[in-house]
RNA sequence: GGAGGAAUGGCAGAGUGGUCGAAUGCGGCGGUCUUGAAAACCGUUGUCCGCCAACCGGUGGACCGGGGGUUCGAAUCCCUCUUCCUCCGCCA
C-alpha cells in the first residue's frame, strides 16, 4: 500500500508511474486525494469539539467536589449536545476512512524507473543468460514420462490421495527433494541468511500484511473452521514476523531463509502449463527474505539475484534472468527479476525464482519500520524476497536435461546430499 | 475439551470511576564529574492521526491485549473475542 502522504505530495509522479503498471483506473488517485482532504477536515472539526468536551468534563469533576450539582448538570447538558455532534462527525470520519482505505488498497506499487513498459511476458527484458541450451537426445522424454519410467514421482497416486496437482514423490525422487531443500538451505545460510521454520498456516492479518488479502483471496486454500490460510509461499509467515515492529537501523539488514511447503489453488490454470511438475497445488520452496534500509535496497536486490544465479549455476542448469515489464509484474512489486531454467525435453523455459523489491509497499501494510540513530520518527523499511529456489521445475529440468540411456544423472553438487549419483530404472 | 486466574509504556510493576499517557524501579538517551571508563548525581524517555509554524518547535485528538457497551467522564464497571498461566482430561 502506498502511503497517503506520498500520493498527496506526488500526484503527477504517481499517475505517470502507474501507466507503466497498466493501471486501468487512474481516476482513483484523485478520489483518494479528495477523500483524504475530507477526512482531514472532518478530523479537525471532531477534534475541536472533543477538546471542548474533555475540558468541560474536568470542570464537572471540580463542580461536583464543590457540591455545585446544578452547575455540573448545566455542563452535562451542553456536553450531551456536543457529544451528538462528535458522534456524527466520527461516523462520517469512519466512513470516509473506510472508503479511502478501500481505494488505497486498489493502487498497485509504483514501478522502479528502470521497469520497461509492456503488457505481458513478451515485453520482458532478458538481462543475462548462462549455461548452454542442451540439444535433447533422440527419444528424450518430458519429466512426467520419466517420472513414471523411473518410479520416482506418482501423479496418479496424488489424485487418489488428494486431487490433481498433488504429486507423490517416491524413493530417489523423494530423496532428491530432500537433497535440494538441504542444499539450498545450506547455501543460503552460508550467504548470511538466518534459517526459519515457520507455520504453514497463517491468520488473516498475516495474509493482509504481505498483500495476499484481500485481492488474491481465491489463490489461497482456506480453513473456515479456524479462519486460517495455507501459505502460498514462506514469504507470508516470514515477512509477517516483522509486522508491527520498529527496528533499530543497526538491526538492518535482516536476512532470513525458510523452507516450506507452499499451497496454491491456481484457479484458472490449464493446458500444457500444468502438466507434470510445471504447475502443482503443493510444492516445496526455499525462500529468502530481506529487510533493508531504503538507501541500499536495490544493492540488496542485486545481491539476491547474484546469489540465486550462483545456485542455478551450481546445479548446472541453463538459465536466463528476465526483468519483468510493468504489465507482468505483481501488484506489490517495484522491480522483479525472474529466473527461468530450460527444460530440454519440453523445449521451454520454466520459471524457478522470482526476486523482487517491494520497497515500502509491504512495509506500510505491515507497519514495519526502523529508526535511524538519533531520529525521533521511525521510517518504513524496504522488504525484498525471492525463491532460492522453488523445487518442482528445478526437478523437472534436472530430469529432462540429465537423462541418459542409463538413467538420470544427479548434478555433481547434490551428490553429497543424495548419496547417489544416478537414478536408475528399478 | 472442562474449571479457575491474568493481560498496563523496551522490561518489571503500581494504579478499582474524574487534574492518569499513566507512580516507582530497571534499561535506553543526554549531561555533570573523570586522562578515559565505572559509580554517583541531574535531566530526558512510546506510537498513530491531525492543525499551526513548516529550521528549532508549539498544539488538538486517539491509544493501558482486540472489539462493543454503561457514564457527563473508563486503565478502572459490564459483554465478547484473542492470547498467556495454573489444575483436570486427551494426545504426537
Amino acid at each position: 500500500m502506498l502511503t497517503i502522504q506520498f500520493i498527496r505530495e506526488n500526484r503527477e509522479k504517481v499517475l505517470e508511474l502507474l501507466k507503466i503498471k497498466n493501471f486501468q483506473t487512474p481516476a482513483i488517485i484523485d478520489n483518494i486525494i479528495d477523500l483524504d482532504n475530507d477526512r482531514r477536515n472532518l478530523q479537525v472539526k471532531a477534534n475541536d469539539i472533543q477538546s471542548e468536551i474533555n475540558n468541560t468534563n474536568k470542570e464537572i469533576g471540580i463542580l461536583f467536589r464543590k457540591g455545585d450539582t446544578e452547575g455540573a448538570d448545566r455542563i452535562k447538558e451542553q456536553n450531551s449536545l456536543r457529544k451528538e455532534r462528535v458522534l456524527d462527525l466520527e461516523e462520517s470520519l469512519r466512513k470516509t476512512g473506510d472508503e479511502l482505505r478501500a481505494l488505497l488498497l486498489q493502487v498497485p506499487n509504483l514501478p522502479h524507473p528502470s521497469v520497461p513498459p509492456g503488457n505481458g511476458a513478451a515485453d520482458n527484458k532478458i538481462v543475462r543468460e548462462g549455461g548452454s541450451i542442451p540439444v535433447p537426445g533422440k527419444g528424450a522424454l518430458p519429466h512426467w514420462d520419466l517420472a513414471k519410467i523411473y518410479g520416482i514421482i506418482d501423479f496418479d497416486l496424488g489424485v487418489k490421495l488428494t486431487g490433481g496437482g498433488f504429486p507423490v514423490f517416491k524413493k530417489k525422487g523423494a530423496a532428491l527433494q530432500r537433497a535440494l531443500i538441504h542444499f539450498f538451505l545450506d547455501e543460503n545460510v552460508a550467504a548470511g541468511y538466518d534459517e526459519i521454520l515457520p507455520p504453514l498456516l497463517v491468520n488473516e492479518e498475516s495474509g493482509f500484511g504481505t498483500g495476499q488479502l484481500p485481492d488474491k483471496e481465491g489463490q489461497m486454500y482456506y480453513i473456515p473452521s479456524d479462519n486460517f490460510y495455507l501459505i502460498p509461499t514462506a514469504e507470508v509467515p516470514v515477512t509477517n514476523i516483522y509486522r508491527d515492529v520498529i527496528l533499530d537501523a543497526d538491526d538492518l539488514p535482516i536476512r532470513n531463509t525458510a523452507y516450506t511447503a507452499c499451497f496454491r489453488r491456481e484457479a484458472g490454470s490449464y493446458g500444457k502449463d500444468v502438466r507434470g511438475l510445471n504447475r502443482v497445488h503443493q510444492f516445496d520452496k526455499v525462500e529468502i527474505v530481506r529487510i533493508e534500509h531504503p538507501d541500499v535496497s536495490y544493492r540488496a536486490l542485486e545481491e539476491m539475484v547474484s546469489h540465486v544465479e550462483m545456485l542455478v549455476r551450481k546445479l548446472e542448469l541453463p538459465y536466463r534472468i528476465v526483468q519483468l515489464c510493468g504489465g507482468d509484474m505483481s501488484f506489490t512489486s517495484a522491480l522483479t527479476y525472474d529466473f527461468e531454467v530450460y527444460a530440454a525435453a519440453q523445449g521451454r523455459w520454466l520459471e524457478v525464482s522470482s526476486v523482487s523489491n517491494f520497497e515500502s509497499f509491504q512495509a506500510n501494510r505491515l507497519k514495519l519500520r526502523f529508526r535511524e540513530k538519533g531520529d525521533k520518527k521511525p521510517r518504513l523499511a524496504h522488504t525484498l524476497n525471492g525463491s532460492a529456489l522453488a523445487l518442482p521445475r528445478i526437478v523437472a529440468a534436472i530430469m529432462e536435461n540429465n537423462q541418459t540411456p542409463r538413467g538420470i544423472v544427479v548434478p555433481e553438487i547434490l551428490r553429497s546430499y543424495t548419496g547417489f549419483d544416478i537414478i536408475l530404472k528399478d
